[in-house]
DNA sequence: GTCGTACCACGG
DNA sequence: CGTGGTACGA
């Protein structure tokens, strides 16, 4: 049993890291991978199992890093953080298996609506394997290069129906183990790598390394988190638009701040700006 | 560098 | 009318 402290399962599927997660009588069940991960709510905690790999669920967690220890060093390094790490403390940054997978669901992502990403991660996903009713391993990069624009488009994917396949077929080009070798790279070597692929900017291009090749200093920084970092570090910016030199310049300031802590630190802040968010948008219709 | 603009669809 | 942006030209 994974006790609250540890774990808020809640929190890490719904905060913007995976989006094919779905409730239970039990809890919650998912695939990251090849795998299929099953969360039960127990007194005072969590039981995770997954399969085939009985392990998997361990690394999509990254349940032997002790979170005590993570929010204790995040609310040294910054004060002003504390109330985020309070309010989900249980909030884990996730580590998912394959960066494929990672990067064409946040291709879903850019300017758009959180229902909508989930309804076209899900299509996607819908193309790959059915590991249990309702629940499929993500397709491979051949197959979504297969994929035509014209298919998706008329599945409400709008202009990302061109995106995607484009995508599929250039990392094609580059070859089988293009993506996974950059894990091998600098982070910010990587970074560079991926924002050369159409469709692909710093804030994508961020969001593969944090979950999908697992660099621990990589901090995307959307809409929200930029509202936050803007005002704590670059405080001239606090009411200027988001561009690519100010997303390079703020999230240096941030990384070299928080170091490997970057990634979780940059999770606690969009979980609960995102969340405000919603709450502000829901209660004025 | 910055600024404005278009982009698909659709929830709010 | 704006969305977990990106790309392009002025
Ligand atoms: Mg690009």
């Amino acid at each position: 049993m994974i006790p609250d402290e540890q774990l808020d399962f809640d929190a890490c599927v719904l905060s913007g890291q995976v989006f094919r997660f779905k409730r239970t009588d039990e809890g919650w069940a998912g695939v990251d991978g090849t795998n299929l991960i099953k969360a039960k709510r127990v007194p005072g905690g969590w039981e995770v199992e997954s399969r085939p790999n009985r392990d998997a669920w361990k690394a999509f967690l990254q349940i032997d890093r002790d979170l005590l220890d993570i929010r204790r060093r995040i609310a040294s390094i910054e004060p002003r953080l504390i109330p985020m790490l309070d309010t989900f403390p249980g909030l884990r940054t996730l580590r998912l298996a394959s960066p494929a997978e990672t990067l064409f669901s946040f291709l879903c992502t850019a300017n758009n609506h959180m229902s909508r990403i989930v309804r076209m991660t899900e299509f996607l996903a819908s193309k790959g394997e059915e590991l249990e009713a309702d629940h499929y391993i993500f397709p491979s990069v051949v197959r979504l290069a297969d994929t035509s624009e014209q298919e998706l488009r008329a599945n409400g994917f709008g202009y990302r129906g061109a995106t995607i396949p484009a995508v599929a077929k250039t990392v094609l080009e580059k070859g089988g183990g293009w993506l996974k070798g950059l894990k091998t790279l600098d982070y910010l070597d990587a970074r560079a790598d991926l924002c050369r692929l159409p469709g692909v900017g710093l804030k994508l291009a961020d969001c593969v390394c944090l979950f999908g090749l697992h660099f621990d200093e990589a901090a995307p920084i959307d809409t929200h988190v930029w509202k936050t970092l803007a005002e704590w570090y670059a405080p001239g910016y606090r009411h200027a638009p988001l561009s690519p030199s100010r997303y390079v310049e703020v999230s240096t300031l941030f990384r070299e701040r928080f170091g490997d802590l970057a990634a979780w630190a940059q999770q606690y802040v969009f979980y609960n700006r995102y969340i405000s968010y919603r709450t502000r948008t829901v209660t004025q219709v």
